[in-house]
DNA sequence: GCCATATGGGAAACCGGTTTCTCAAATTGA
DNA sequence: TCAATTTGAGAAACCGGTTTCCCATATGGC
């Protein structure tokens, strides 16, 4: 008899039985697969509606060979970029019916290895790997998997598949911002050297310069990713003859800690100084007195750009390699 | 001939046919399971590990009915609180060879149905539900489902499992670490009156004060979560009769905006004045100036201690149902 | 009216494991 | 020495779907 069994989930097979036909045509009446006569397909699927049917994604998966699951691999424990990329690659795929598994594996080989594994052995289509250091690469190595790896703010093989944000077109447009803004002596205070995204920023600032005909000369000073840091920097500066009346912050911890810096010494912001820094952190942009313009990586699109291309590799699909930058946006506000 | 085939998956099929088993002697050796003489199972096991035999865990997951996944449900958009207890629950599973699905679904009901909805297709075996509200529900019923449910800082239903941090006590451990510095006029500045925990955390302040035999009248501020708040609130207390010389805070955010204030205003913290935040949000706390003394959820341990709550359920083991609190830990920097 | 083709639907194999049940051989007991 | 029990291993069913292949019937052409 038909009817809603309470507890137990409904399959196929109690489908099949009270549309009065075999699990064969059932599947293929609900996959729009097949041959299955129209009224008979209408019928079949309707009564899998009235039952509340939801296929078993596991027994799918087992003979589809595809899990339609992904991993996400991430060695960033904070969590500041993981977020907006997790939630831009859940964005893409939900579509596609895609799950994503989560593994935040710091810098421990083992756990990575462990992890990995855990995800083969479930079977996930594909992988995607980030962190936080773009030029660092996960204490494992993904280049021999049998599953598409696609690499997000993290330097990938090469014949791989890459997608990081155009760093050099947003501290360009920052630098422009500046120069925009009637700004002539500008500086540009970043983090550590060692970073290749610190380069990245700090060539195209210096580019952004030269083409202006603007002095880009020993302006820029290295140190780390942090408030302190801003503040040690304000005094070098405002230690020296010249002063600057715009700054090009590396991010934007360093970005508030030179604006509070600034007020401190009675410098006004931004009618003396201008500055512009870097991620677009709201919860700092928007609490630095005045609140930050800065430079949006827009890690969501990067995340969903990622997710669809590694579902274009599972599918088979031609996919371009080599690294992609996505379009930085400059988010103006008082700085 | 067993040998390693290269690219296709070993199944145990191979690895039977290589020991010259049935897959049911090899199932069973594999699984410590069943009848097999010790020699039998020596070998098995052997000619698994020289093949690279991994088992597929949806195969396995079909049968057992286990699939060894939970799924994650998060209202955080922004991670601050959700990542720190992925990684707890995270590092409590891995052992028990689960992972975990991770969702961000906003104050979006039809994006959580269609989340919960494929975590059911694909089996998962329990939910954790979180958020950044605790008295706020997540826009979709988690209470009829076929899994069990565990909620974490947020509220469950009273049958349910809930875990949340101890307000109380590390409200009341901020309070008397002021009083312990010498402090007599105490005042609490914290978010909007529409949070629990906020009345919790007032209250917890208030009992800590009475035990003290110091006066606890009119004084906790209602804001909201923000520095400038922070600010806001030391304009008020400053422009009164009686200034403060212990500030307790709802968050760390608004403890860094009272510092900031107070430093502006010439008063000395921790001289003249001592604060405690709440949080322990390093990147906020470590960075004000003096570091801010904090009250830490440690949300790594809720986020651990729910997933192995988690597995006992779904192993139907009996689990305390109720609201969990455990403990936060006074972190004491400088202010 | 008869043969070739198209159509709808089902039986059975399959995905990769687990588990029950059966059975032959080995061991034990009397 | 022979029956009763234990032991080791395999055949087969199963989990819940999908897919291939085959067959019966309906349709079309001449």
């Amino acid at each position: 008899m038909p009817s809603a069994v309470s507890g137990e989930r409904v399959t196929i097979y109690d489908v099949a039985q009270a549309a009065r036909v075999s699990t064969a045509t059932a599947s293929k009446a609900l996959n729009d697969t097949g041959r299955v006569s129209l009224e008979t397909r209408d019928r079949i699927k309707r009564v899998a509606r009235e039952l509340g049917f939801r296929p078993n994604s596991l027994a799918r998966s087992l003979t589809r060979k595809r899990s339609f699951t992904v991993g996400l691999l991430t060695n960033d424990t904070y969590g500041r970029f993981t977020l907006p990329l997790m939630a831009g690659i859940s964005e893409g795929l939900i579509d596609h019916g895609v799950s994503v598994f989560l593994c935040a594996i710091g810098d421990n080989p083992d756990l990575a290895r462990i992890h990995v594994d855990a995800m083969l052995d479930k079977q996930v289509d594909g992988i995607i790997a980030t962190g936080k250091r773009i030029d660092r690469p996960l204490p494992v190595d993904l280049a021999h998997l049998s599953v598409p790896v696609v690499y997000a703010l993290m330097a990938g093989p090469r014949d791989g598949i890459t997608l990081v944000p155009d760093d050099r077109q947003g501290a360009g447009d920052a630098v422009r911002h500046l120069l925009a803004q009637g700004r002539q002596r500008i500086v540009h205070v970043t983090g550590p050297s060692e970073f290749d995204v610190v380069h990245e920023r700090a060539l195209a600032c210096k580019q952004a310069l030269v083409e202006a005909g603007v002095s880009a000369e020993d302006n820029v000073l290295f140190g780390s990713w942090s408030e302190h840091w801003g503040h040690q920097a304000v005094d070098v500066l405002w230690s020296g003859a010249e002063k600057p009346d715009g700054i090009f912050c590396g991010n934007d911890q360093i970005a508030r800690g030179v604006v509070d810096a600034l007020r401190e010494r009675g410098v006004n912001v931004p009618g003396d100084v201008s500055v512009v820094g870097f991620d677009n952190w709201e919860i700092v942009a928007k609490e630095t007195r005045p609140p930050l313009t800065t430079v949006d990586m827009n890690l969501k699109e990067l995340g969903r750009q990622a997710g669809l291309a590694l579902v274009r590799l599972v599918n088979g699909e031609a996919v371009e390699t080599g690294v992609w930058k996505l379009p930085c946006s400059l988010i103006i506000r008082s700085s």
